[in-house]
DNA sequence: TTCATTGCAAAATTTTTGCATACGA
DNA sequence: TCGTATGCAAAAATTTTGCAATGAA
């Protein structure tokens, strides 16, 4: 398990700097339960910080993303936005519905074992997956059924 | 394997109307081997109609996604665009190597196969899946593991 | 001290929307 | 004819960037 102190080493170690603003940034993204966009985590670093400002915060999400201490996910109901959370969380894609825009949330061994099989047949070094689904739930999808017999 | 003709019908089918604009955009689509960004797809729709909007083809756009008569693809590299393609067209997804950033393009029988067992445990009714990977190829990887032994 | 980093504001980019007009069914 | 669809232009939403001042190492 990966510290806060351990990844702001990392950090330091790989060039940057530590500030406060990234060590702020860095503890939102670590200790929120859901996933958050720049926005959602500029605005709680900003009750941290009153004077930390929107492009602080996408600059480093930037550095922290490229840098691997951090990691994006997506949801497929909103998909363009970019949502993050640490390092080391427990693995689960999302499924939207595409009518009632329920986000089910589920695993799945089948991308680790991809995963696992694309890094051995092609040597890659696969540092991030990007999973999400898109269609209709049980329910949707039966009244849609019922819909267009 | 749907033809334009069969589109345009469902298009119809569906409630919406048949006009010039959307036959161009899906032609654009659906004949194009590359992914094409909304932005792509527009440039592409202009020179066979110099009067066409921007708004139209996403208006567009959003229309044949909605009933499912083509696809979104996000590219890892530029994942905040959406990228489109016909239905239909051979399944892959996308690698991308932060730091040379070549994509590769790979196929993986494991996507179908959470795709169907997800369908089955959970009732989805999956449409659309998008899978993108990111980290290093075989050589960046091992240029990396040189600099930083 | 030195240079990476910051905040601010402006710019750039991308997408959406209001509305009068045009046109498909 | 009727109401959807379009083009335009303006607005909204999101992200990036220039620059002088600040502050981490």
């Amino acid at each position: 398990m990966t510290t806060h102190t351990d990844t702001l080493a990392e950090l330091r170690a790989s060039g940057h700097r530590i500030t406060p603003q990234r060590q702020i940034v860095l503890e939102v993204v670590e200790n929120s339960a859901e996933h958050l966009d720049t926005e959602a985590v500029y605005q709680r670093a900003h009750e941290k910080d009153r004077n930390i400002s929107l492009a602080t915060v996408y600059r480093t999400l930037a550095i922290l993303k490229d840098e691997g201490l951090i990691e994006q996910r997506y949801l497929a109901r909103d998909h363009a936005r970019e949502h993050y959370e640490p390092v080391g969380a427990p693995e689960h894609y999302h499924f939207t519905c595409l009518d009632c825009h329920q986000v089910i949330e589920f695993q799945s061994p089948r991308v680790n074992q991809m995963r696992a099989e694309l890094e051995a047949e092609l040597g890659l070094l696969i540092l991030q997956a990007c999973l999400c689904l898109e269609g209709y739930c049980q329910s949707c999808a039966a009244k849609r059924a019922a819909a267009r017999p």
